[in-house]
DNA sequence: GCTATATTGATACTAAGTATCAACAATCAA
DNA sequence: TTGATTGTTGATACTTAGTATCAATATAGC
């Protein structure tokens, strides 16, 4: 079968947490796997549709939605309103996107949350969540920058 | 003509802040502007077109971009993903968003900038702009809360 | 009132989803 | 290993949010 390719060892690590929440393991999710897995950076949902030309539209667009639910996936805002994905590492977090290059790192750790719970506090506010995202550029960028002008 | 309606002073507002920027006052800006003096929430692209069916989607979709990119507008991201427009008190803020009425208020003169210039520094990142949202639940639906349970 | 130019709206297209549903495949138990 | 149960697929069609094009029209300024 066409759909069955050569499997990395992370494709097969998202394919195992999936089966860990109950999802088949099928050859259409193989193939998003293997797809997701070779994503270098953050992606769209039609960038990985179209690696994925023998796959339905519907199950590609579902894939993604329960790699997102499961945490493998997450969604990244970028500064032009356009919603990519990219691999997750599990619990929360934010992305730190260079608007040059597009490269993106997590943000772990910092102070934002208590922060956020104690302005929301002040206005009254119970906090649940939040989203997050900052846009900058990053030290290469930076330093090409520097080297051109 | 249908389209030239009463038009209250947020209306007029609006409308002097895109002559004040070259935009021409027409009865379809006038329309647009009216039905978002009206809304009392943040409200999506579609809900408004469907208050204006005599105006072209183009034109409602047009007159959105030109409000946000005038500062009228901003745009509001709600924890299930969706885009909605809110009215905007000039400049930077974010929104503290109830998850139970969607009611929302605005978040001013809080630190985060700091902390996140700090935090990008440390990350090799130079900081050039940031997407904050918040959820929680307002006083208001807290209270309906613990009055029920 | 004329004219240059901005704006409109019809149409068609992209992109990201969701809903439906008959056909099919994976899993598990016998 | 077979077979039933139930999850999954993919075709199709629909929604929402935009953008591009372009001829027709309205506006602002002279």
């Amino acid at each position: 079968m066409t759909l069955r390719k050569r499997i990395t060892p992370l494709a097969e690590q998202l394919l195992e947490t999936l089966e860990e929440r109950g999802y088949r393991s099928t050859a259409p999710r193989r193939a998003v796997a293997q797809a997701v897995a070779n994503q270098e950076r953050h992606f769209t949902a039609e960038a990985l549709r179209q690696e994925l030309p023998l796959l339905g539209r519907a199950t590609v667009y579902r894939s993604l939605k329960i790699l997102v639910d499961t945490g493998v996936l997450c969604r990244v805002l970028l500064e032009d309103g356009d919603l990519h994905y990219q691999l997750s590492h599990r619990g929360h977090h934010h992305h730190l996107l260079c608007v040059d290059c597009g490269a993106s790192q997590d943000l772990l750790g910092c102070d934002i949350e208590d922060l956020l719970a104690q302005t929301s506090a002040n206005h009254g506010f119970e906090l649940s969540g939040h989203w997050l995202e900052v846009y900058g550029r990053c030290q290469n960028c930076s330093q090409k920058e520097m080297a051109t002008v």
